[in-house]
DNA sequence: ATCTGACCCTGTCTGC
DNA sequence: TGCAGACAGGGTCAGA
């Protein structure tokens, strides 16, 4: 489910109906999802409160009167919130106020909620909708890189919040093609990538994100960036500009969609 | 430095 | 209808 517009919009979500009063008590189903959870400072938030919850890249960071989390959703990770609490199979974390609960659900467990720590983000590139991303920083910085622009941007090293789907849209806006190495890219092939991961990822958030199988925001809607692909899962589609077959490659892993003739 | 494949898990879908 | 296998948006890690 969640890239970088998923997340925002669960952020919009959460903070949409956020309770302003003090948390009654958090349980915690299990010790551990990806990692093991913080189960001593999760249940010290009693007493205390939510001030506000903020995104960077695909982590959610909530800021609480005690301390900071940061929640990361892996793949299936969802929160919701439920008046009255009906439990669900796969529900990690209750946090629960007066009127309000706000329930973690996580069927594969990929997502974590962590302590925050304050360097967290040091290693991390830049998130492209909070930072201003220029070509002239990564030209010359990567120029002698080995490695792919679609595996580039999956890593977050480089760049923050770009998944596996967005990765294709955005390189296929840009009219690069996912194997070319790093170390070809010239000046304007940035620009163009860098642009268009803005504009992709803009356009997905005012679209509501994109809906996968059940993927659900936390008021139960469905976004509708999925009817807006230009080749991510269009294998064998005729391509949206010049009508060549969309087609599928694996690259580290992943699959990949692209346009022969567009994408150079 | 980079790539590959295995692994972390469960749910869903397809084909036999 | 049942079952095996493939596959899925997130990631890390060891070994080549």
């Amino acid at each position: 489910m969640p890239e970088l517009p998923e997340v925002e919009i669960v952020k919009q979500g959460l903070l949409k109906s956020l309770p302003k009063d003090e948390i009654q008590e958090v349980q915690t189903f299990r010790k551990d999802l990806r990692f093991p959870l913080p189960l001593k400072e999760l249940a010290q938030l009693k007493n205390h409160s939510i001030k506000t919850i903020s995104r960077r890249g695909k982590f959610l960071i909530l800021e609480t009167t005690s301390r900071h989390f940061i929640s990361h959703l892996g793949m299936t990770g969802h929160w919701r919130f439920e008046s009255t609490y009906s439990p669900l199979k796969h529900d990690h974390i209750r946090i629960q106020w007066n009127s309000q609960n706000l329930i973690y659900n996580d069927p594969r467990r990929f997502g974590y909620i962590l302590n925050y720590e304050i360097d967290l983000f040091k290693n991390f590139g830049p998130d492209p909708i909070l930072d201003i991303l220029e070509a002239k920083n990564f030209y010359p910085r990567y120029k002698k890189s080995e490695t792919n622009i679609k595996t580039f941007l999956l890593n977050q090293k480089n760049i923050l919040g770009i998944g596996n789907i967005y990765a294709s849209e955005i390189l296929f806006k840009a009219k690069i093609k996912p194997l070319k190495k790093v170390r070809q890219l010239k000046l304007q092939d940035w620009e163009s990538i860098l642009v268009e991961t803005k504009l992709v990822l803009n356009k997905a958030i005012t679209l509501g994100g994109s809906s996968m199988r059940d993927y659900k925001n936390v008021e139960g809607d469905k976004g509708d960036m999925q009817n807006h692909w230009l080749v991510y899962g269009k294998q064998s589609i005729p391509c949206s500009v010049c009508k060549t077959a969309i087609k599928n490659i694996t690259i580290s892993n992943r699959s990949s969609y692209f346009c022969s003739q567009c994408q150079k």
